[in-house]
DNA sequence: TTGTACGCGTTATCAG
DNA sequence: CTGATAACGCGTACAA
């Protein structure tokens, strides 16, 4: 007798109807408990769970009822541990608290959901240190692809060769790492935002504009910052690096920074700032001195959170789909992971975003 | 010969520095490579990298030596599945996009890394349905215990119901079922917190104060509303049905309803809305109406999300320690999974939370 | 202190 | 179309 039906108690082996004994109170109802009950062998439960062509209809449907009975949940474990695939897609973002990310989260999540992935979703709090952590248990969870969109301060991306070297494919979105080679990229266009943000500015009268953003290792600011000084050059303004302020874009330096910008001598005539919260934050300090916005300084902020509609006035700010572009980031790592397509060649991928122009850039030239 | 010996190689094996085969390409590294390496048994070099105390110090080195050197990586799956534990944690959220929520992730998170705990967060977006297929990925994922903050409109709880027959502990916080048996609740007093905020009002000079809230399924709104009341009832101010909005607290509403106000007549002194961002957005729409704050109508909101501090002028709300909260849910859980407190009966902690008062709500009487 | 042998629940392979 | 059997990698009685 085949050691599986040993488990089977003696007096009830050949009496299918016995339902005490398959199922023991507080133990998981595996395939084995289905194929006793039928009378038939766990590998073709099993093939019968998982839709296997070689099944018949009829014992298909008959393990399907006995499952449902049963109330059977397949063991992920021991699946993967079998398959060698866990079937769930790992999400690095930097900060869970912001509608830019979670708008990018329901968009993979919905895509994910439906192509039967599970997700583990882990923020990197913009700490590099936390950021590898966050990887390394990733890996330990043996995700089958992973989804990044970088910290802050990362510049090292060693926490990373795990997965290439195991062949897990990882994809980055928004905070990108352009140079790491065999990686896909899902972006906006970061300079012609920059750019268009710039313009605007100058169209509005601006001539002496300030530029705030964050670490220039990023790609999202740098190209940020390529846009504006191309907006100053295409109207010839001038540039000094003083024009341009490198800061975390945390509330206490919003604060301080928005402070010392309306004590600046000469006064700038314009702001553009790459994220809507900081500006949002500036934009109070600076109305706190006494400056008016749009009339004495115009602001452009970034990313139309929530908060880019609240303050007063609005603020002018980039939108850019985050639904969308997670969306975008989940079908393509799933349909890599089914081998729809191969994901060899590093590869870029570029979405809309637009200028939404609000008071808080608007004024008579 | 044990079965485990036949997978090396057989030139290499009585050669402890071949390196060639022990490792293979591609292939995980397990235990029984480490055991090939130094000549031990299987089970010798899973107790030396679990700690157990029946092992030398001098092989337990060794073996986290090889370890090391050929990056082994324990198999979370045949792990759980031998242990018939994962040591993960899920945690079902309303929303993540909120400064509340992500504080008290953050909580979470760093009590479950302490511990050894891995997380899967999920969102319900305030859907009892999304809540219910959450609640079933968790299960199937056989988290050892499971965090919930309910979603706005679910009533039905029975998608809990197989965390406790399987003996799984299920913890509330915030937004919670008080009505289960056997469960832990974590939340602040919210009553008190409504009765404050709403007393406040009336000490400023509010006679007729509105009051903004969600489904009253949920103990926050059914809470904050009774305070609400108390206070109305001890100031012998008259209370109708018709100074309660009871409504979704999304974007669209806030605006909606921000508008139905400032056309109310007699126009309300007062209002306390139990959501930051709705308050931010009512705001808005009344400025916009010509009606001055706090002249007019002084407002107080709920939680001090950043956007609070942010809006014009700055809103009066209830501040709650979302990481405090976070790392006492987790602190708890675990400790109850581990053993040393029971979690059989149900048990409620109240933590503290405050009114902070600001300019939206302060006027001379 | 260490080794042996087995089972956790699935699935892949091979043989009918 | 179905059955038997062997892994997947780990942890642990039981034995030595």
């Amino acid at each position: 007798m085949p050691q599986w039906k040993k488990r089977f108690h003696d007096t009830c082996f050949f009496i299918p109807a016995c339902k005490t004994c398959p199922v023991k109170e507080g133990k998981e109802v595996t395939i084995y408990d289905i194929a006793r009950q039928l009378h038939i062998s766990p590998a073709t439960v099993s093939r019968g769970l998982n839709d296997h062509p070689a099944v018949s209809k009829k014992t298909r449907q008959k393990i399907l009822e006995v499952a449902q009975a049963l109330g059977y949940q397949s063991n992920t474990f021991a699946s993967s541990l079998r398959k060698q695939r866990t079937n769930t897609l790992g999400v690095i973002v930097p900060k869970l608290n912001s509608h830019f990310v979670s708008s990018v989260l329901a968009g993979i999540e919905k895509v994910a959901n439906e192509a039967g992935y599970n997700l583990i979703i882990s923020q990197s709090l913009e700490s590099a240190q936390k950021e590898v952590a966050n990887a390394h248990t990733m890996f330990k969870s043996r995700v089958d692809g992973l989804i990044v969109s970088l910290a802050f301060d990362t510049e090292d991306l060693s926490h990373f060769q795990p997965f290439f070297k195991k062949g897990i494919p990882v994809i980055f979105f928004d905070r990108v790492a352009l140079n790491l080679p065999n990686s896909t990229h899902i972006i906006i266009d970061n300079q012609k935002a920059g750019y268009e943000a710039t313009r605007h500015l100058i169209e509005q009268g601006c001539r002496h504009i300030i530029h705030i953003t964050g670490h220039l290792a990023r790609n999202v600011y740098a190209d940020r910052l390529k846009g504006y000084r191309q907006a100053l050059n295409e109207y010839q303004l001038p540039f000094s690096e003083q024009q341009v302020i490198v800061c975390p874009l945390d509330e206490q330096s919003a604060w301080e920074i928005g402070r010392k910008i309306a004590d600046m001598k000469p006064l700038p005539d314009g702001l553009f700032i790459t994220n809507d919260t900081f500006a949002a934050i500036c934009m109070h300090a600076l109305k706190e001195k006494g400056i008016r916005i749009p009339a004495d300084m115009a602001i452009v902020g970034f990313n139309d959170d929530l908060v880019s509609r609240v303050v007063e006035p609005p603020l002018t700010t980039i939108h850019y789909p985050g639904q969308e572009m997670g969306e975008l980031v989940a079908r393509h790592l799933i349909n890599h992971l089914k081998g729809t397509v191969p994901l060899t060649h590093t590869h870029t991928i570029i979405i809309h975003s637009e200028l939404i122009i609000r008071a808080s850039s608007l004024r008579k030239i």
